[in-house]
DNA sequence: GCCAACGTTGGC
DNA sequence: GCCAACGTTGGC
């Protein structure tokens, strides 16, 4: 199976591509919405994913990322003293979590220049009202991205 | 801080 | 099942 790419979104405030660097393996957690539930249900052991910057200055992405776990109950959603604890169904796991490992970070490579990318004008992360934090990226589109930001990841 | 674009919830 | 109200995301 071809490895596939995705771009994930993380607010620096709250994990930041340096606290990826600083912990090499990290697990995904705290994703609460079903799109972005599922497509962290089909990621695959050695898929790379985009590290992407939200609510920050400026937003963009900032680094790649490699899925070394897939798919498993997100413990925060039982964890009553986290953010994330689901109130709705504590005993019923609605949502999965991903680990993933640090693979390379660079240069924040802005929005407005992915947007400014005509060959990138069909990724999701461009598109108007774009809230999905989990998204498929085409290989395509993810070797594009990695040009543009000079990495030194080959896809 | 504002607000557009969504997603979710809950009354009916 | 509809849809208004509400909550969240995320660019700017």
């Amino acid at each position: 199976m071809a490895r596939r790419y995705w771009l994930m979104k993380s607010e620096p405030d709250v994990y930041s591509i340096d606290d990826m660097e600083r912990d090499g393996t990290e697990f995904w957690e705290g994703v609460r919405n079903y799109q972005a539930r599922n497509n962290m249900r089909a990621m695959k052991k050695g898929d790379y994913a985009l590290f992407y910057h939200s609510n920050a200055k400026p937003s963009g992405v900032v680094g790649v990322v490699e899925i070394v776990k897939e798919a498993y109950p997100d413990p925060a959603q039982f964890d009553k003293k986290s953010k994330y604890f689901d109130k709705k169904q504590p005993d019923a796991p609605r949502w999965d979590c991903v680990d993933v490992r640090f693979v390379e970070k660079f240069e924040v490579l802005p929005l407005a220049d992915l947007k400014a990318e005509k060959s990138l004008a069909e990724m999701a992360v461009v598109q108007k009202g774009s809230r999905l934090s989990v998204a498929p990226v085409s290989k395509p589109h993810f070797r594009k991205v990695l040009k543009m930001a000079g990495a030194a990841t080959k896809p």
